[in-house]
RNA sequence: GCAGGAGUGGCGGAAUGGCAGACGCAUCAGACUCAAAAUCUGACGCUGGCAACAGUGUGUGGGUUCAAGUCCCAUCUCCUGCACCA
């Protein structure tokens, strides 16, 4: 009988022995192929591990070490996503410097990452926060403020009223913080952004030379939203001033019959003398901006509006005069903070012409324009009415003649626009990146010289955001009053710091190369290592960090930084780990799962088998504790298996096939992330084994081989026990021929009309003749009637089609 | 509302258009045991039948096909994003 299976002691040793053998160290051999996994690198936040974790890194782990078996350079590096407000808002609390707490934190990170045996190279461990990452982080910051696209704006952003900080409009969440779920207001203030919106037509069109799942492509896009249409200048009567539209369906012009501005269009306030109403406005504005997100997106079905008393604009294409109305469902953020309204043939617009009385005039036939439902006119169908010189063309056809004639007259030109804004890059926070910008009187905004990074985070009493909306940093006087480097003169430090998402928008570049002092890698690192042929994160990432990462490569490739467009070959996701009742993981829900006590009660191997088996990779999955015990039994099989070995160094005849077909099977799942249906196989695998009660040294050593990226540490024991030479982590993956996949003798099902009557044994490669031969002979007196048609399918069925 | 995904036993879930339910869990029975646990073996969609077997079955309704969980049309439910973007 063998040793019972005792997993602490057996995932300690083998632990250990990676850690001295250097097991996983990445070779600089640039002359071998080479393959890039990462999976996104983890906040280390004060509660540790969770257990949803371990599925991305345990999947990829898995590639990872199959690729190294099967002769690939394989880089899976770690890291640490360190800065953040949790860490801040902890120290504020404890009085413990975020630097402690964030040191703390990673070893805790780190020790539990250890104990599942991941194969991560952590020679080449990254930390946000370390002065000699953010350095790079700083660096990138300068090269995109002297391209311009970093810039500082005046502008209404999104202000937590609970974390005092601003925030970007990918981290409101239906009006609230997404961190802190504290209402969300509009506040004016000076912030750096930068110009994302610049790459926004790339960051679209590139999407289609990368092997992206599908779904994060089409976020990505809809994020972005590439709109094509017109700017059209409105003219105002008795006015030299021009109102601005933009617009999608400018072939709609004739059917405009009023217009729209913004609650905050900078009109109103230029005309306020003029305006005989100027007072209903702005109270109509006051109580527009009282309006979260959350409740204008809930009352978008009842409109409101105030009509201008003393302008109105004359319709280009007609001349006549239309009123001009202000509405919140116009947006100062989008476009040119005006539209034209074309009620027949725009949802919104109908609703506000019905409530309001205005005309509904129809200029793309084929719908009763009176209805709400017969609003839109499809864009590939609709002819034109009512439109003068455009009337009888095409929607299509309309747009471009129209838009010919804009131009000619010098009213309106064609124009793209996008729904993704610049990125709000500042916050009023202690514990991110400085900014490395002086502002100086006489010179403005200056950076400062690529020799002073990285610049570092000065050690402050507190980490209050204060009241005002400063960053702690402002009151740091010594730190704050500096020299200008351009004219010498005396100048102030910025004092707010950059987002989280800094840090992670270029770190997999580091990892090529991450104690290198000069560059933010070598040339020769990089040209090697990238693009990552394969990232795997979260979905909730789409829009945000491989959004702006994707963003950050594309400028360092035009800046001749990076040899790739691409930052990332392939991405995919992995769905959540739910709590066992279905609903998503948290302390109030009490249903938390921790990973540690998985590790010490079942072992690393079944927290990671387990983690494998419990579903598609891409969908969420409910954790079940008697799942976790099922895979612990099965690592007991396998385990067990010494007490049935026998001799033989070949595969057993009766288990060739199977051998050669497993082989395939793990192969190619693991490759398409079906690990479940990989262990699975295994599990049949073994079944097989105890069933006919044996197992020889040949199929068990490669049954632990095509087990050992999935559970690593008893595969090792096992592979040593068995007395094979070296280590499983450097054996050749196993192969198989697919000739010997195919079973001699199959089983195939004889059907009458589609439905299975019998089943019979047949030679793999027979011909059709003799197959139905056999399968109307297995059918014996069930056939009746005519033989109207008789198929095979080579391997599968013989139907007979009677009558 | 728009986009994406999912509906299969008691449960988690498998199925290049070709025997639906692999594999696991739970349950039941047998072996071992004084007994229990663990372990091993077997049964296990539903209905009828002692049984062989027959019928039926992948959210719902149609369709294509020799053959549909899979393809097409319609429809319902759930999840996940986005949401007055002109």
């Amino acid at each position: 009988m063998a040793q019972p299976y005792n997993h602490k002691e057996l995932e300690a040793k083998w632990q250990k022995v990676w850690d001295d053998e250097k097991a996983f160290e990445t070779s600089t051999d640039y002359s071998k192929p080479k393959f890039y996994a990462l999976v996104e690198f983890p906040y280390p936040s004060g509660q540790g591990l969770h257990v949803g974790h371990p599925r991305p890194y345990t999947a990829l782990d898995i590639v990872a070490r199959k690729r190294r078996m099967q002769g690939y350079n394989v880089l899976y590096p770690m890291g640490w996503d360190a800065f953040g407000l949790p860490t801040e808002n902890y120290a504020i609390k404890n009085h413990i410097h975020p630097k402690i707490v964030t040191k703390n934190n990673v070893e805790r990170f780190k020790n539990q990452l250890h104990s599942l045996g991941y194969s991560f190279d952590w020679d080449r461990e990254v930390n946000t926060t370390d002065p000699n990452y953010y350095k790079w982080t700083q660096w990138i910051f300068l090269k995109l403020f002297n391209a311009g696209l970093a810039y500082k704006s005046e502008m209404p952003i999104n202000w937590c009223t609970e974390c005092k900080v601003g925030l970007a409009n990918e981290e409101v969440v239906n009006g609230v913080c997404e961190r802190c779920g504290a209402e969300v207001v509009r506040k004016v203030k000076s912030q750096w952004m930068l110009k994302i919106t610049e790459y926004a037509d790339k960051l679209i069109q590139d999407l289609d030379g990368v092997d992206y799942i599908e779904r994060v492509k089409v976020s990505q896009k809809n994020w972005i939203g590439k709109s094509q249409g017109a700017e059209v200048d409105f003219a105002i009567a008795g006015k030299e001033d021009k109102l601005r539209v933009y617009t999608t369906r400018p072939d709609t012009l004739f059917g405009a019959t009023y217009m729209v501005i913004s609650p905050e269009h900078p009109m109103i306030e230029k005309y306020k003398d003029e305006l005989k109403n100027y007072d209903a406005l702005v109270e109509y504005r006051e109580m527009a901006s009282r309006k979260s997100d959350f409740e204008r997106t809930e009352l978008a079905k009842d409109k409101t509006g105030v009509m201008i008393d003393g302008l109105c604009a004359i319709n280009p294409v007609n001349g006549k005069e239309i009123p001009i109305w202000v509405s919140d469902y116009v947006l100062m953020s989008y476009g040119t903070g005006a539209i034209m309204a074309v009620p027949a043939h725009d949802e919104r617009d109908w609703d506000f012409a019905k409530k309001f009385n205005m005309p509904i005039i129809e200029v793309v036939a084929g719908s009763d324009v009176s209805v709400e439902e017969a609003v839109y006119t499809d864009v590939a169908t609709g002819t034109l009415v009512n439109s003068e010189f455009l009337n009888g063309l095409s929607v299509a056809e309309a747009k471009e003649k129209i838009i010919a004639f804009l131009e000619e007259k010098g009213i309106g030109t064609a124009k793209t626009n996008f729904k993704l804004r610049d990125w709000v890059f500042s916050r009023q926070r202690y514990w991110g990146e400085p900014i490395p910008i002086v502002k100086c009187e006489k010179c403005g905004y200056v950076a400062i010289n690529e020799s002073e990074l990285p610049l570092e985070l000065p050690d402050v009493e507190s980490y209050m955001p204060t009241d005002n909306g400063e960053s702690p940093l402002a009151a740091m006087t010594d730190w704050v009053k500096t020299t200008c480097p351009c004219c010498g003169g005396p100048a102030e430090r910025e004092t707010d710091t950059m987002p989280q998402w800094a840090g992670s928008s270029w770190y997999f570049l580091r990892y090529t190369d991450p104690t290198n002092d000069d560059a933010l890698a070598s040339k020769e690192a990089l040209e090697y290592w990238l693009p990552v042929d394969w990232y795997n994160g979260g979905m909730e990432h789409t829009t945000l960090h491989l959004l702006y990462s994707r963003f950050w490569h594309k400028f360092l490739y035009d800046q001749g930084v990076v040899p790739c467009k691409e930052p990332y070959q392939k991405r995919t996701s992995h769905g959540m780990i739910l709590g066992s009742n279905g609903e998503k993981m948290s302390k109030s829900r009490g249903n938390v799962v921790n990973p540690d006590e998985i590790v010490d009660d079942f072992g690393a191997d079944t927290l990671r088998t387990y983690e494998m088996f419990i579903g598609a990779f891409d969908l969420s999955a409910s954790w079940s504790d008697d799942g976790v015990k099922g895979c612990r039994r099965f690592l007991d099989r396998v385990w067990k298996l010494q007490d049935i070995l026998v001799d033989g160094d070949v595969y057993s005849a009766d288990m060739e096939t199977k051998m050669h077909q497993t082989i395939k099977k793990v192969t190619n799942d693991f490759e398409n992330l079906k690990f479940n249906t990989a262990i699975a196989a295994m599990m049949a695998l073994i079944n097989d084994f105890y069933k006919k009660n044996a197992v020889n040294k040949a199929e068990y050593t490669t049954l632990i081989t095509l087990l050992n990226p999935v559970a690593p540490h008893i595969t090792e024991e096992l592979w040593s026990v068995l007395g094979n030479e070296g280590r499983v982590y450097q054996t050749a993956w196993p192969q198989y021929d697919e000739a010997k996949t195919v079973e001699s003798t199959i089983e195939i099902a004889v059907q009458i009309n589609g439905k299975t009557k019998a089943l019979v044994k047949v030679a793999a490669d027979v011909d059709k003749d003799t197959a139905i031969a056999a399968a109307k002979e297995a059918l014996g007196d069930k056939l009746s009637g005519n033989i109207i048609k008789e198929i095979y399918v080579p391997g599968k069925i013989v139907n007979i089609v009677a009558r």
